[in-house]
Parts: C-alpha cells; structure tokens; sequence
RNA sequence: GCCAGUGUAGUUCAACGGCUAGAACAAGGGACUCAUAAGCCCUGGAUAGAGGUUCGACUCCUCUCACUGGCACCA
C-alpha cells in the first residue's frame, strides 16, 4: 500500500490556539483524509514545539511550573485539534524526553559526525528588557523599540550548522522539483535568498541562557536552539534515533509540510541542510499558507480583535469553520475572517446552498417515494439531461462522473483545496438549477415515473457531493450518506437509494 | 533603500496577446413553491494612473501611485 506522510508545523506554546493555527489543521487534514479514501496509508503528525525561553518566561510571568504550564497549553491544542476533528495520527511534544529527545538528539550526532557541526563566536544584539536577542529590525535609532533602550552586543560561543556547505544542493532540489516548494512565489523567494548565500546557522545557546530545552549531546553546557531542536520532531516521532525505527523507515520522506509562511525559510532552508547532511531524504512538497487576517488587520492581542476559533466551533460547529478555511480562504494565501463574513457565507452556502439542496431532495423523495429510487434505464436517464444556456446538455451522472469528478481529482491532487471546493458548490448550483427545469414537485401529479428519474438523478448527484466533501467536512457528509442508506464505504452502490429525510444540517443564523 | 509580487464590479476571485472582460456574494426586478422566506430567471455595475509596442493589450514594455512579501538567527 502506498504511503502517505503529512505533517503540520508544531505551535508554539507560548500561547493558546488562535484561527491561523486552526487553519493549518484543517488544510492538512482536508490532504490526509483525502488520501486516506484514496487508499494510501497515511500518517498525519502535528504537535508542539515547547522549548525555549520565551516559553520559560511566560510560565513565570504567570507563576506556573513549567512543566504544567507546558502541559496545560498542549491539551489546549489537543482540545483544538479534536473539536476541528482533525484526524491526526500522533502529536508529538518537543519537551517529551522519551519520544522526541532521542530523535532530535541522533539526527544532532549525525551532523557533528558528519563534521558539520562547530564551535564559533556568535554576536547578537540582546536587549536587557526583551531578555532575548533582537534584529536590527527590531531597532530604532539603535534602540530597542519594545523597550527603547540601547541593546547589548553580546559575544557568546555557540555551535554551528555548516549550512553553507549544502546551499548547491538545496538550490538543486527546489529548482529541479525534488522538494516542491507551493506556491510559485514563495520557491522565488526562497530562491532569491539562496543567490545571496547562505552563512552557517548557529544551533545552540549557552544553557545558562536556555535552560528549558534539550541539552547538547556530549556538552551539557549548551542548550539546542530551535531549529535543532524542532525541525527534528518530523523524523523523531517517526522513531529516528530510537530502537524501532520501523514507522521511520515506512513513511519518510514526508510528502508534504504544511507551513505557515512566516517559517518557509527555516524548512526550506535549514531542514533540507540538516537532512543532506544527515544522509536522509528531502521532503516532496512544501505547502506553503497566509495568515488570517481580521477584518484585514493581523490578529493581536493588543488589537483586541482576537477571535476564538473555540468559539466559532461552539456556535457554527466544526463543519463550519473548516468549510470557511477551506472555501472561503485561498491555500496560500492570506485570508480574511470576520463574524460578519463568516455568517454570511454560512447562510448563503452552507445553509441556503447545501443545507437546503439537501433538504429539498430527501424531503420529495420520501414524500413522493417513500424514499425508495432504483437506478432508471440508461434511456431514461438520458431523457431528462441537464440544460445549459437553455439548451439540452449531458445527463446527471455523465456531467458528474466525467465533468465535475475528474476536475475535483485535479484541484485535489494540485492541493487546491478552495477550488474543490468550488467545483463541488458549483455542482450543487447546477443540480438546484435542475430541479427548477424539470420542477418535479409539478411534475409528480402528472407523471410519476419521470419525476422518479429526475429525483433518483438528484440524489445521485448528492451522493457524489457528499463525497466530494468527506475530506472537508466529515461529519456532514457522513449526515447526507446516512440519510440516502449508504454507508460512506462502498463505491458501487448507487443502484438503489433508501432515502429518508433528516433534521437541517445548517439552521440559518440570523 | 534594494529585490520580488499584487492592483479587474460594493466585496472576494477568473480571464494561452484575439469573439460582447467571466463567476460568486451583496443590490434592484420577475415568475414559482419541493425546500431552511431557501431555490430559479432577468438587470445594473470593473481592468489604479500616464505613456508606448501591436491589426488587436487585463495580458508585453517604461514611468507614477498604492498595497503585500523577502532582505537570516523573533517563533
């Protein structure tokens, strides 16, 4: 069986789940579910980086032990994670000294083996009222914006990747495709970056710095530095470093990382490094998003425009959230939500469009039916085609099975997950233009077996929109196949449909 | 400042240099009733600005303006 290996970058804990890390989730997700009805054997990772001194500081601003104060956090993003019934297979913690330690560890001895790990100076500017070093971003007129006061340049020894050694073959694996970079604009940027050079990273702090995270193999003195220690959680869940290495050895390379735009260089860059140097395989494909914006401005607490994808789910449900992402939101690019766009979208799409096309099928096949269609004649079915422009076009199956399907496999594979989306909308479009043509809600008093075809054609097609839709929105499309007898499993069973008709799937809000 | 990219209807997006610049939502109108006052049909409405190349430009070139991203150790 073929393999599939997914991951989304692991949150950071310094604070609880906010839309844009509920928004990863559902675009992995969406991919793995899809896979998964594709046959493959699919692994799904997310978890969470928990190291570092950002972490430690906030744990101590608000009194905690670190260790339950890390913990408490991580549930919050396992709670995220289960109410957006994200299908993830493992989550992996970075503080977990059992499963993550040792792979991080490994993959750090590999490098220092390799000689690509060394002792040098680092010069960073570090601001006393940060307690963390600071760019010359962050500086104005030589001063720290946050704190407005003079940083301290800080000369410190560290240990170094040799990233510099690998930048050739990095360059080559994303111009020739081998680790895809979506979208285009970003491989340009990556690529652009790469043409100034690329210096050797530093990959660890003085632990007198950074006591929380994980000590440097051999040099307890040293504490590892994010990207040693984080980027490795894709392979160390996976068992690299430890005793069975079997899920290691079955599913990497990774065949896609979904990222958040604002970490692309460090796993387009770094992580390809460290695994060239490891002797380990490049990950495929990239999948590269935008953030969520609020009302067109950046989520921030001092903002207050905070929205609490928590509470969204409480009040729409989780179908409805990952229907926004995932339709309303382009992959890789920024996205907009407010509670106003939201409920609009709602209404007209999930409520009006599919809740109501829905609801309209089963009720008059019940009614009419008892809820009872057999598969009509192949004649008969070519009898009532849908129209276009007012014009007779192709029969319901043969727009759907050769029409709408192959263009929603295309947009799926692409990992273009709004435009499936619209294929599928625009399939409920088409079916409700349909019913309007042929109005079987007339055509029952006059001519009952026709009207049997065109409503055994409608809940054909609802059959295939429900499909369609598995991946996005699981439990609905559960709903709708529950409602017309079928399983969700078989493919071959749309002979015969024993429909009865459920409670709305989407109450309009008001 | 430098390098990329974007700019199309009220809004979100689409258009290998080639038919009348397409959709969707919103707005206005109409006929219907199976359905969640949903659905269907019709209508109005746009290429940021200025030049240029071309038989022909949303598309290519130049400049201006606006916005976004990147310009390495903040995740």
């Amino acid at each position: 069986m073929e393999k599939f290996f997914i991951t989304t970058a692991i949150d950071y804990v310094n604070a609880s789940p906010h839309l844009g890390h509920a928004l990863e989730k559902v675009q992995a997700d969406v991919v793995a579910r899809y896979q998964r009805l594709l046959g493959k054997d699919v692994f799904f990772l997310t978890g969470t980086d928990e190291h570092g001194a950002k972490v430690k500081k906030v744990a101590e601003t608000q009194e905690k032990n670190i260790e339950e104060f890390v913990n408490e956090i991580a549930e919050n993003f396992k709670t995220l994670a289960k109410e957006l019934n994200i299908s993830n297979d493992d989550f992996i913690r970075t503080s977990d000294k059992i499963r993550h330690w040792p792979g991080a560890k490994a993959l750090w001895v590999k490098l220092a083996e390799k000689g690509d790990i060394y002792k040098a100076n680092y010069k960073g500017l570090y601001c006393l009222g940060c307690e963390a070093f600071i760019t010359k971003k962050d500086l104005i007129d030589g001063k720290c914006a946050i704190h407005n006061q003079k940083p301290e340049e800080i000369d410190e020894e560290n240990y170094f990747f040799r990233l510099s050694a690998y930048q050739n073959k990095i360059k080559k694996a994303i111009t020739s495709g081998k680790l895809k970079i979506i979208p285009e604009g970003r491989k340009n940027e990556i690529l652009s970056f790469l043409e100034l050079g690329l210096e050797d990273t530093s990959f660890s702090r003085p632990a007198k710095d950074i006591s929380w995270g994980i000590p440097v193999p051999l040099d307890v003195s040293q504490t590892m530095y994010v990207w040693a220690d984080a980027l490795s959680n894709y392979i160390s869940a996976l068992g690299y470093g430890t005793e069975n290495t079997e899920k290691f050895q079955k599913y990497w390379p990774a065949d896609v990382h979904v990222i958040g735009k604002d970490i692309l260089r460090f796993h387009a860059l770094i992580w390809p490094g460290m695994l060239l140097a490891a002797g380990l395989d490049l990950p495929k494909v990239l999948l590269v998003h935008g953030h969520i914006t609020l009302g067109g401005k950046k989520m921030s607490k001092s903002l207050g425009n905070v929205i609490d994808p928590f509470d969204i789910i409480r009040r729409y449900g989780a179908d409805a959230l990952r229907y926004y992402l995932t339709r309303e939101i382009s992959v890789t690019e920024d996205g907009d939500l407010t509670e106003e766009k939201f409920k609009k979208a709602y209404n007209a799409n999930l409520a009006n469009g599919l809740g109501n096309y829905t609801a309209r099928v089963l009720k008059m096949a019940e009614q009419y039916f008892g809820g009872a269609l057999i598969k009509p004649s192949e004649t008969a079915i070519a009898e009532v085609p849908l129209q276009k422009d007012g014009k007779e076009f192709f029969s319901v199956p043969y727009v759907i099975e050769n029409l709408v399907l192959p263009e929603y496999l295309k947009a799926m594979e692409n990992l273009e997950l709004n435009k499936a989306m619209d294929i599928i909308w625009s399939a409920i479009s088409q079916l409700d233009g349909y019913i309007q043509n042929y109005q079987p809600f007339k055509l029952i008093n006059t001519d009952k077996e026709k009207t049997g075809v065109i409503l055994w054609n409608l809940v054909f097609g609802l059959t295939h929109i429900a499909r369609m839709l598995r991946p996005f929105m699981p439990q609905t499309a559960e709903k709708i196949l529950n409602a017309i007898g079928i399983d969700g499993k078989s493919e071959e069973n749309s002979n015969e449909f024993h429909v009865k008709s459920i409670e709305p799937l989407f109450l309009r809000k008001e």
